[in-house]
DNA sequence: TCAAAAGTGTTGAAGATACACCCATGG
DNA sequence: CCATGGGTGTATCTTCAACACTTTTGA
């Protein structure tokens, strides 16, 4: 154990990754699997979120990142504080007390959640230590500590952000389809939406910008490619203050 | 000391109340004063948000519940924890380390915070004993640690979430006017706000209720009198899913 | 009768919803 | 030539934004 870390305070980061192909919105989850030394007793095995305690010299964002980056190689990613998790229960489950016991940390831990979005093709799972896969939101595994809660509120979290702010496109390949999108969004918030008042809508989006480009390898009729420009966005991003209550 | 205090983590509470005839959004703050022992040197003097150590027993909403009423006397108001402040340096001022060894608590300490929403009316600011005051949000004293930062983020988060949900009756007495509703609004997003798109908008949500009363007591035409319906509006709320990024 | 604040209506524009078929393409 | 998914239009309704004067009341 390094003396560094703070151990009654780590971060949980619940990795959305949406996969295009399949249209499934998916969680990285890693395995947490024990047994016990004399008889091959299997005393933990389930699945938990990807997190750790937080250095004594850095801040909560800069712990999700290394995290993340331990997990998937990546940086750079759109994430987001969502939650602290602290009630005193919440790692007094039974495989949950073994496993605090034989990692040695607080079993009063403070966690602070984050979630990121990125997109499932960009992540190299063979390459990876931690056992770690992704699993869509609706067929969770069983979940270890309270993470079966984390990841419920980090979706909650989610939907509501992704009506109000353009975070989906970080979900999605920088050239789209309005398809792929509407997919997205279906995802997400689990409803149907009607096809042309959706596309409509998008389009009329000045952020939105089509390309001079259209699928290629498809074998059916190739669709008209998007993409998403931030800095129009951040140009144009309006301070109307809309009660919608 | 203690035994049960957790050292390492607080919660800190951004206490918003709404003084009605003033028309203003205001903070509660407390005095943070120290002078050295020898000379009578003024070593800190400012203001800080209301705050403790999380026990070891409590959840950290019960903390914040318990931190409200040592200060306020009121339970049960509405609270929303929006964001935990964990950064190294967030404690390493001049006088906030000066204060942070005088009361021994850790240099690394993450704080849950929290928003509050009550009347300024309910609050007995004489019978305190942490020489609490309020400052309406535009003239905000000299503040120790992180603390303005903190309450420039729950003031946006407030500002957001009253756009959505109806919380601003939290701020209010349970019969109010329309003018007061929408001086309510304006105070919290700053904007000028047309009274007749107002009035018509919120009179048009079945929630609000209008009552067989009239204001007493007022030296001029008494205004119509409204209430806010909880039960009414946990039936409506609508769970549409509207895209307005 | 006056001062102060309450309360009221209309119009044009924009956005929301509902709804079903034709089209372009690659195989 | 056909299967597949891409793409399109209209009518109706609701909501939004802009805008200025009259009414009621207590003092």
């Amino acid at each position: 154990m390094r003396a560094k870390e703070i151990l009654n305070v780590s971060v949980d980061c619940v990795v959305f990754g949406y996969d295009i192909k399949a249209k499934s919105l998916n969680v990285l989850l890693i395995k947490r699997y024990l047994e016990s030394v004399a008889k091959s007793n299997v005393l933990v095995d389930d699945y938990v979120l990807t997190g750790y305690h937080v250095y004594e010299h850095e801040t909560l964002d800069e712990a999700s990142a290394r995290v993340l980056k331990e997990l998937t190689g990546l940086t750079n990613l759109y994430k987001k504080q969502f939650k602290v998790f602290g009630a005193p229960d919440r790692l007094m489950g039974k495989s949950d007390q073994i496993w605090v016991k034989s990692k040695k940390f607080s079993s009063r831990t403070f966690t602070v959640a984050y979630y990121f979005l990125l997109k499932t093709n960009d992540v190299d799972l063979k390459a990876n230590k931690h056992k770690a896969k992704w699993f869509p939101l609706g067929e969770l595994p069983k979940l270890g500590f309270d993470h079966k809660k984390i990841i419920e509120e980090a979706h909650e979290d989610l939907k509501a952000k992704c009506l109000s702010e353009p975070i989906t496109f970080e979900l999605l390949p920088l050239k789209f389809t309005m398809n792929d999108v509407q997919d997205l969004y279906q995802s997400i918030l689990g409803v149907e939406i009607d096809n042309r008042n959706f596309r409509r809508k998008l389009i009329s989006r000045k952020y939105i910008i089509a390309l001079d480009e259209k699928q290629v390898g498809v074998s059916k009729k190739p669709a008209q490619l998007y993409m998403f420009s931030k800095d129009v966005y951040d140009k144009i991003s309006n301070k109307n203050y809309l009660i919608s209550m």
